[in-house]
RNA sequence: GGGCAGUUGGCGCAGUGGUAGCGCGUCCGCCUCACACGCGGAAGGUCACAGGUUCGAACCCUGUACUGCCCACCA
């Protein structure tokens, strides 16, 4: 006898190392059948995947299961990334923790050789997860943005822009995270609300007049001023344009200028301008030939600063000039202020702008054809707001930073000659007594050769002494080939030919511009062909109360604590169930509990059904005819079912199809279907309806094995022999089809009917705690014979699921006495309830219905009043409201003599 | 500053023109021989607000408020 509750854990283990060992995820490349194709996201190899993980994926794995099952050549190509910045903190991080080194204790060649370690260990733990979700990927064939073949896309993607001049090197003003001590990408850095502070500083006339007030939220770059701004429109400073103030401590004088930039209603109306320590100060600084001084360094220190100043902490160095600016009567006021401060995306320091050489992709051509591609539709956004976002990002694209002075990544493919680059080229000694190049500088003379490998010699002298690009690559440098290069690009592999371009790209809104947007260019670039023609972005999982998870806020969800808890299928199912395009998962424990319930639900339907088939031989064929009213009803809702099902798959509106076959499951099949079935197992039916039984069960157990598909796989895998069929794996079976021909719309209206008349029953039976148990007898009538030979028709169904022994049906019926009376429709139920009718609560039961009968009478009188209503409506909808009218109007009477008779 | 979403019963959400549905929770009754991870029933909402379009609006339009997100060089 099977358990009672379904216990997944052991069924998962199983079916997850089955699916793996019969390579049942591997790539087809079967060129009779349509591609369909998902990349997937592939994670940073950072630690265990999260909720996030969870729930792309989950999305993904549905859409790759049922394309398969649709008939088409599903492929999901797995994969890692080796996630740079965040991978290079994680180990540093760890090493801190563990053995109190820095990376530079242990030296580059080292330090990467630790990371690759790491990579071996955590990678195997991401497939484990990927396993353990019953995700479609196949394990024996794992891509990784830093393997062999992702590098020499890396390399030809470098090489072919170099050739073509949209990869450069240049000297401007760059984001820089002093933390990770490396330069970022504009989208790199995140904008966060800080409390700060507004200095207004004094810095007097070089004629030892009174000068000018600036405003400024960073005094410690007041050293580094290269001027003073002002609005040339601002009457107030007319005069004074052109004349010199004093930086103070720092005794420097420097130019009042003029230029638009500069907003007259904010602060004083006066700016210093800083060119090297902020951006808007490092444009105006251009259009006037500013020069540029440097004084925070790369580590966040004080250079080329008044002596007192130099080597602090720039934090530090900001209190002591306030101080010394109070003491020195200079500093006029300081209010509080609240503004957006520039963060690293990976550590969330403070963003230092600061000068420097770093490399560059220009982006506009690139830009231009993905333009065209969203503009046009060709690529399409699922929601389609994103389509303007997009768009509008893209036209006003800056060039890309893509070098990074980190370690962990694809190394910048470019050597210089010592002897031929010269003084281009600074050189360290590191802690393990290596000399290291650490600095490049084309406007020195570095000479760059771009190659794969170290070059044999110099093409210019013949030298042997090469040294490569202390740099790597943006980790989004990889990611924006990824489409291309898990196929084998730039090698012109059959894969390529077949599964290129993908289908769609699922991932997250948050890195549409990071990621999507960048594998569109690169793949429209490099093939002609976008990489995939729809983009669904899902929304992030987040806690109960719609905030982020994070580790510091103790909020996160882990899903693998979850899967061991609830099993896989029901935190994938709880996923789906809320699973609307764009839109964020609120998402607990609870709503986990209720997806593994309808697992549960799903189990204890089949150990039924499959108790039932005892003693039945061989496998029974669906039914073709069917003559008793809850078959056609059943196969109406079924086939209905499958349709919305199919539609929200194609629509990728994945929670509509998991709440459409949970209300199928639950609520049609079980709750009644099955229910009604019980009396029929008695009789020399048993054997129809449990073909039926038996073939629905199993075409919802394919409709739901995307979702679902270990419980599903499980249970198919017992049912197999009753249906004929021999295919081991759901997978591999055909997705069910929606057949017109078992709608049944009649057939829909009179269990409308059953179901009503049932319902007004159990609602008097449980308000008049009619003993569970006890049967009782009813009366039934209606003005209406057609429904009323509906109800006499049915009655059995009335009788089982009403547990009622006596029920009389006939028109225009007396109510008995000492009854309760309820109201469906145009139908009347009298329930005999002697000894047990409380008359209390019937008449305020009664009441309530009296109230709401007349409430439907007066809209519905109201409506058809209206002369305009009854010439502009369609005469569908003004028959409706005049039947809604007349069976108010006969509720009405009956409630209103079934008072009387109280009474 | 610009843009985009959201605002529906206690909570979380569906619902795109005919006056509201789901899950959880709550309350009542049931261990009814598949399932108490269950069964039956009930209570609970003037669909944020104000206008407009329409015979008719949760749904379309305009505006307001609040919440969230994205973008942006007001220091």
């Amino acid at each position: 006898m099977l358990p009672k509750a379904y216990e997944p854990q052991e069924v998962e283990q199983k079916l997850a190392e089955k699916w793996q060992n019969a390579k049942l995820f591997a790539a087809k490349g079967d060129k009779t059948k349509k591609p369909f194709v998902i990349v997937i996201p592939p994670p940073n190899i950072t630690g265990a995947l999260h909720m996030g993980h969870a729930s792309t994926n989950t999305l993904q794995d549905v859409l790759i299961r049922a394309h398969r099952m649709f008939g088409e050549d599903a492929y999901w190509v797995p994969g890692t990334d080796h996630g740079g910045i965040a991978t290079q903190n994680v180990i540093e991080k760890k090493l801190a923790k563990e053995e109190h080194k820095s990376r530079h204790d242990l030296g580059r060649e080292e330090f990467v050789k630790v990371i690759w370690e790491w990579y071996n260990e955590c990678g195997n733990a991401i497939y484990t997860q990927f396993r353990k979700m019953g995700w479609a990927l196949d394990l024996s064939d794992i891509r990784f943005t830093m393997d062999e073949k992702r590098a020499k896309a890396v390399y030809e993607c470098f090489k072919q822009w170099w050739d073509k001049k949209y990869i450069y090197r240049g000297k401007r003003l760059i984001n820089w995270c002093v933390r990770c001590s490396t330069a970022l990408s504009d989208i790199e850095v995140e904008h966060e609300p800080e409390n700060g502070k507004l200095w207004h500083l004094r810095y007097k006339g070089e004629d030892g007049s009174d000068g000018i007030v600036i405003a400024t939220t960073r005094p410690e770059t007041i050293y580094a001023d290269a001027a003073i701004a002002v609005n040339p429109k601002d009457k107030r400073f007319e005069k004074v344009i052109g004349k010199k103030v004093i930086i103070p401590l720092a005794n420097r004088a420097i130019p009042i200028i003029a230029d638009e930039a500069v907003e007259m209603e904010f602060g004083t109306g006066a700016l210093k301008i800083t060119p090297a320590h902020d951006a808007t100060d490092y444009e105006v600084g251009k259009r006037h030939n500013l020069p540029i001084m440097t004084v925070i360094n790369d580590k966040g220190k004080m250079i080329n600063c008044p002596e007192k100043y130099l080597g602090m902490d720039r934090d530090v160095c900001r209190k002591e000039t306030v101080k010394d600016l109070d003491a020195a009567g200079l500093l006029v006021k300081e209010e509080k202020y609240n503004h957006a401060v520039s963060k690293c995306y990976r550590c969330h320091s403070t963003i230092e702008p600061f000068m420097s050489e770093q490399w560059f992709v220009k982006m506009d051509k690139l830009a231009a054809p993905a333009i065209e591609a969203a503009e046009s539709g060709k690529l399409a956004f699922h929601p389609a707001n994103w389509k303007n976002p997009f768009l509008n990002w893209l036209k006003n694209i800056q060039d890309w930073c893509i070098s990074r002075q980190i370690w962990w990544g694809h190394r910048i493919p470019v050597w210089y000659c010592r002897h031929c680059s010269g003084k281009g080229l600074t050189f360290a000694t590191d802690q393990q007594g290596r000399e290291q190049l650490t600095k490049v500088s084309f406007e020195d003379g570095a000479k760059p050769i771009v190659s794969f490998e170290k070059p044999e010699k110099c093409p210019h002298c013949g030298g042997h002494d090469l040294v490569q690009d202390p740099d790597v690559l943006d980790t989004w440098f990889s990611s924006a080939l990824w489409p291309i290069s898990v196929f084998g690009w730039p090698e012109k592999t059959a894969d390529l030919e077949h599964f290129y371009p993908t289908s769609v790209m699922v991932t997250g809104y948050e890195i549409l511009y990071l990621w999507v947007a960048r594998m569109v260019m690169t793949g429209l670039d490099f093939t002609g062909k976008l990489p995939f023609k729809d983009v669904y972005l899902n929304g992030i999982v987040r806690d109960k109360s719609g905030q982020k998870m994070s580790k510091s806020k103790g909020n996160v969800i882990d899903p693998l604590d979850m899967t061991a808890k609830y099993g896989t299928d029901a935190v994938r199912f709880s996923l789906l169930m809320q699973a609307v395009p764009s839109k964020d998962i609120p998402y607990a424990e609870e709503s986990i509990t209720g997806a593994r319930n309808f697992c549960n639900k799903l189990y204890n339907a089949s150990r039924f059904i499959l108790m039932n088939m005892e003693g039945i031989n061989g496998p029974l064929a669906m039914p073709t005819q069917v003559t008793e009213l809850a078959d056609k009803w059943i196969l109406d809702r079924f086939t209905n079912a499958i349709k919305t099902a199919r539609e929200g798959i194609e629509k990728y509106n994945l929670a509509l199809t998991a709440n459409t076959l949970y209300h199928f499951l639950w609520g049609d099949f079980c709750d009644w279907y099955i229910e009604l079935a019980k009396q029929r197992f008695q009789t020399e039916e048993k054997e129809h309806v449990m073909a039926l039984c038996v073939n629905i069960l199993y075409n919802t157990l394919k409709a739901l094995h995307p979702l679902i598909p270990f419980v599903t796989e499980e249970i198919a895998a017992s049912l197999r022999p009753y249906v004929g069929e021999t295919e081991e794996f759901l997978l591999n079976q055909t997705y069910p089809q929606f057949n017109a021909a078992l709608c049944n719309p009649e057939a829909v209206r009179k269990m409308d009917i059953i179901q009503g008349v049932t319902r007004v029953i159990r609602t008097i039976r449980s308000q008049f705690n009619v003993p569970p148990g006890l049967k009782i007898s009813a009366v039934i009538t209606a003005k209406n014979e057609e429904d009323l030979t509906i109800v006499r028709d049915f009655a059995p169904y009335i009788k089982l699921m009403a547990k009622i022994d006596n029920l009389t049906v006939e028109t225009n019926a007396n109510k008995p006495s000492q009854t309760a009376t309820a109201v469906f429709e145009n139908i009347t139920v009298y329930v005999p309830l002697t000894g047990l009718i409380d008359f209390d609560k019937e008449h305020k039961r009664l009441d309530k219905e009296l109230a709401q009968a007349k409430a439907n009478i007066a809209s519905r009188q109201a409506r058809l009043s209206q002369e305009n209503f009854l010439k502009h409506a369609p005469a569908e909808q003004i028959q409706k409201t005049k039947d809604e009218l007349a069976a108010a109007e006969l509720a009405l009477a009956q409630v209103t003599a079934a008072l009387e008779d109280l009474n």
